[in-house]
DNA sequence: CTGAAAGCGCTTACAG
DNA sequence: CTGAAAGCGCTTACAG
């Protein structure tokens, strides 16, 4: 690949004129400026980013760590993500925890060598030590998006808040007869984990319910965790009548279980999920979802960074998921 | 951040010293090494990417650009590449053309910048002037993945020949007395949209039946074009009994269409689609798909491209997809 | 308006 | 076993 000095040579100039035309640098005769771009064009020239990088010190790229790229929660964050950093002229690299805490930090820390410009994260868990380090050191601008880490103090939040939702959510099936609620809760050490279980505990008091341990499902917001947690509901003595999945894949993985024995949902049992989904409208029966703003989220995420980047003070957003009313917990579907 | 300046003073050594270590070079003491690993753990030392890339001149990194992320086929493709590029130990970046050839060039252009080791490419379209001159200047190592260019010779092909399976679904519309088949085609400047549709007419013809103009719908693979090519259908004097959808996306268009219309699936209309994912099984009806085997081409394009970066020669592979019947075109889930 | 020089943070022959 | 030096490809004060 041709060099910045190639292009020079060619130009018959040095390499600094070469690389004030590539920057727009004003003082450049017209004419130097187009024998310079004609020599750019023959060769073909491309400017090597990690050149520059290292001497400027910016890369113009923002790291994205989400923890589950198969979620389709976060494949729609992570596309708004692309999208508005690609407006405000940064590209993204993106990776995937998988929900594993290890991973997350081994992306974390490839993200941090290749010296992005910050860091948009949704936590996999607690805090590591790596990430404990990242925050104090200030050695990327950070910002959390979804999950986030209490207690890691000036780390801006962008996040929707799912307590109204799910209060909504669980007084929609109260008042469709449901009385034995259960929840295919995320891990406790992810806020949106405790935030869901909380939420929905609280509902179930207010109406005088309670939540015992049998009706919690610890999941892991994956898949086979819905399933088995569906599976262990199910082989209750007293098994629950509605059954409320802290995300959509959990909810597939019981969906797939309440199929496999032959349930009905929801006469049989009722099912509700934190996420909306294409899908859902099409599902037998739709499923009744609480729906988060995810694209406004994924931009004020990017926005939120591009402040603390540049200089800026950035605040924390939180925005609310509503409630959207299917059949899977009886009745609803008019529209 | 430090500086291998740093460590190599902390350490009491020079900077090629702290570099050997860092590399794991026989040629060093053991008390030096561990002065250094100390000093680096101090320190909270990070080798700069950059500066070794540049220096290197390789990233151990590999782009993945594909046609659309939020099509959970390459969703799964993207998780089963980075899964394997892990293995090997390379980090993938993802670029996402969004279906769009400027979008591609873009994100093609930004790897290319970064001095990426290879490329993983499921082109949006043709082969664009800044595609060619990559092929042509050998600039970087290059595997096509789903998607190809026919006409740039040399650059191995991982994909799954839908083919057979294609017939297979015809095979099975027909004999559940189907006999008017629609399909809702991919983009023409896509191989995977012209052998969709080569295939669906080949088997047609097998069987005496013909594909008129009016049953070919033009989609560009996203939900949208599949919603407006099913309303197309439905307003034809004669509507098509069966509609095979190129892609899971434009399936789900298709069926938004007809449920939005109150047709019954597949009473009145028999659907079908290209590519199978988690949900399918959970529609109503559930939806018979061609399945491809997703994380195998995304493990052997990511060996393939790894093969040629390293100086090895590589070759196409082709695996083939096949039917998996579900309710969607009448009678079948026995299982 | 333009060039020579220094330097970003590494690695790697070359000596010793 | 270790260090000094050169160089990867850029950018940017500093002179002129």
């Amino acid at each position: 690949m041709a060099s910045i000095k190639d292009v020079a040579a060619r130009a018959g100039v040095s390499a600094a004129t070469v690389s004030r035309v590539l920057n727009e640098h004003p003082a450049v005769s017209p004419d130097t400026r187009a024998r310079v771009l004609a020599a750019v064009a023959e060769l073909e020239y491309r400017p090597n980013a990690l050149a520059r990088s290292l001497r400027t010190a910016q890369t113009r790229t923002i790291g994205l760590v989400v923890s589950d790229v198969l979620n389709p929660f976060f494949t729609e964050l992570a596309r708004a993500v692309e999208d508005e950093a690609r407006a405000l002229g940064y590209s993204v690299v993106i990776g995937n925890a998988d929900e594993q805490p290890r991973l997350q930090d081994h992306h974390i820390a490839t993200l941090l060598d290749r010296r992005i410009d910050g860091l948009l994260l949704s936590p996999a868990d607690g805090a590591s030590p790596l990430l404990r380090e990242t925050v104090r050191e200030g050695s990327v601008p950070l910002v959390f998006v979804d999950r986030w880490i209490p207690g890691l103090d000036g780390v801006p939040v962008v996040r929707a808040d799912g307590c109204a939702a799910i209060r909504d959510l669980v007084r929609h099936l109260h008042a469709l007869g449901r009385r034995r609620l259960a929840i295919i809760a995320g891990p406790a050490a992810t806020t949106t984990g405790r935030e869901r279980i909380g939420a929905f505990r609280a509902a179930l008091a207010e109406l005088g319910l309670t939540l015992p341990q049998e009706y919690i499902g610890q999941g892991d917001f994956q898949a086979d965790s819905g399933r088995r947690s569906a599976a262990g509901f199910l082989e209750l003595p007293e098994p629950p009548d509605a059954v409320f999945a802290a995300d959509n894949l959990m909810a597939l993985g019981a969906l797939d279980e309440f199929r496999g024995r032959g349930l009905r949902v929801p006469e049989d049992i009722a099912l509700a999920a934190f996420d909306d989904i294409p899908w859902f409208p099409h599902t037998a029966p739709p499923i009744t979802a609480i729906a988060q703003p995810t694209r406004e989220l994924g931009r004020a995420a990017v926005r939120a960074l591009a402040d603390r980047i540049e200089g800026r003070t950035a605040s924390s957003v939180t925005l609310s998921a509503r409630l959207v009313a299917r059949r899977s917990c009886g009745e609803p579907e008019r529209t």
